[in-house]
DNA sequence: CGATACTTGACTAAATAGGTCGGGATTCTA
DNA sequence: TAGAATCCCGACCTATTTAGTCAAGTATCG
């Protein structure tokens, strides 16, 4: 699993949404002004983002954005796969995106068996974290600040 | 941590070579055939390994490769970041190819302390397994047999 | 010498990454 | 009800990476 510049400004993104959750929409404006990420794509990165219901849209003059599900019922692990693919390392071990690889016995590979432990490892972290663990971590490594919006992320 | 196709052609190369240590070379034709890999392409990444350090190689006719090291001195860990660089899924918490990312304070960066947790992990089990673990893994999985070659990786 | 292997560097096609751009569709508000 | 603000959508672009291929050269053995 690499994380890909998309992959990372989406992550911000949506902390940024969590962080702001229950107060209204964010508008993308502010978000890549906030997080240093080329407006234009970051529109459409959270485009993507809506039409894989991680987050809802408001348009027009007070428009912006805010997640569609509560930020503790969203996993890390959920958004890095669709924005990312597949978890794993290879293919042969992924369990959403398995792909069958060129050796002849997939029962019999040891490259798969330690390819495995490697998935389950990462799959074992980023499942147990959702959105609301991660701002938690925000409010942990900083004091509390008086506007949502001025967390550093 | 992805694995390119060339990196598992790689692992599987060296897996084959570390069942054949101490008998000699193995020619890259008999890698090829048997791990069906793309002979020119197996050429290329073998050189790399070699002048990686990983192995070395014996040219004319009784020519081949071996390992340059023992088997029990090769982890993963080693290989797969001469491969394909970082096993961190972000430059900004990987220790060998670390990047500084565009987060304003790392010390306070959510996202990187789980991304942190994911690299550990990841390192963890790479870190702990040789090519000498592999290949007392391809012998448990499979019964004894007559001809190292006849393993399959 | 000549067959067999490895060596080296250049080359290519296709996919992915990281964006940019123009113009359209909604919605608020004056 | 006009117009400004905001999201929406698809097309486009350039650079890099991936997965190979190929030709010609060099060492080694018998």
């Amino acid at each position: 699993m690499k994380l890909s510049q998309r992959g990372e400004y989406a992550l911000r993104a949506l902390l940024v949404l969590g962080m702001n959750h229950g107060s209204g929409v964010v508008r993308i404006r502010d978000i890549a002004q906030q997080q240093n990420i080329p407006r234009r794509f970051l529109e459409q990165i959270l485009n993507d983002l809506k039409s894989a219901g991680f987050v809802l849209s408001k348009r027009g003059v007070a428009g912006g954005y805010r997640l569609q599900r509560g930020p503790n019922e969203i996993s890390l692990a959920d958004i890095i796969r669709h924005l990312e693919g597949p978890l794993a390392p290879v293919g042969c071990v992924s369990v959403n995106y398995y792909q069958r690889c060129s050796c002849p016995d997939e029962a019999k590979c040891a490259i798969r068996s330690v390819m495995q432990e490697v998935r389950d490892a990462i799959v074992g972290v980023l499942e147990g974290v959702s959105v609301a663990h991660l701002c938690d971590r925000v409010r942990d490594l900083q004091g509390p600040v008086e506007n949502p919006l001025d967390y550093i992320i």
